[in-house]
DNA sequence: GACGACTTGTTAT
DNA sequence: ATAACAAGTCGTC
């Protein structure tokens, strides 16, 4: 019950599925092999090609599998309360967590399915901050979504 | 801007 | 069980 499919954005986004539930995007430099069956699949890959044109696209309604500790769990679905264009930054993050910073930008690296969980949203105090696909990805999607100081 | 101290959950020893 | 690390931050020089 695994389903597949790429998008083309500077090289490929790769997408995988599985019961319904979103459990893996990633960058990557080939496509993998499409395999579409599900109405949601469907509408997801409309979705993010709508999303890497450019238009405003809200994510938080696809469900996604994390397969991670409670921490990393609560952290991710905080960072998915964070809207199109916006940004925060990891203190602020830790604070809605009741957490610290550090403990944080580790439990975001953890995140399996970027874009659908927008980690690129969170940013470091004075700068950009890191990223698991890496920066110039990061620097990338928040241009896309209008944030140009970075 | 560089450097150390502090932080807190995860990972390695 | 304990030490080392990380997509950070703050104060000080």
């Amino acid at each position: 019950m695994s389903e597949s499919f790429f998008i083309r954005w500077d090289s490929f986004v790769n997408v995988f599925i599985e019961n319904g539930e979103v459990i893996v995007v990633s960058f990557d430099d080939r496509p993998c092999r499409i395999n579409i069956k599900s109405k949601t699949a469907e509408m997801l890959k409309k979705d993010l090609e709508a999303y890497f044109n450019g238009e405003t696209i809200d994510f938080s309604v696809y469900p996604v599998r994390i397969d991670a500790s409670e921490f990393v769990t609560k952290v991710l679905k905080e960072v998915r309360k964070i809207p199109y264009g916006e940004t925060i930054t990891y203190k602020e993050l830790a604070e809605r967590v009741g957490s610290s910073p550090r403990a944080v930008g580790q439990a975001l690296k953890k995140n399996p399915v970027p874009i659908i969980v927008p980690c690129h949203r969170v940013v470091a105090k004075n700068g950009l901050g890191g990223f698991s696909s890496g920066v110039e990805v990061k620097r990338k999607l928040l241009k896309l979504e209008g944030v140009f100081n970075f």
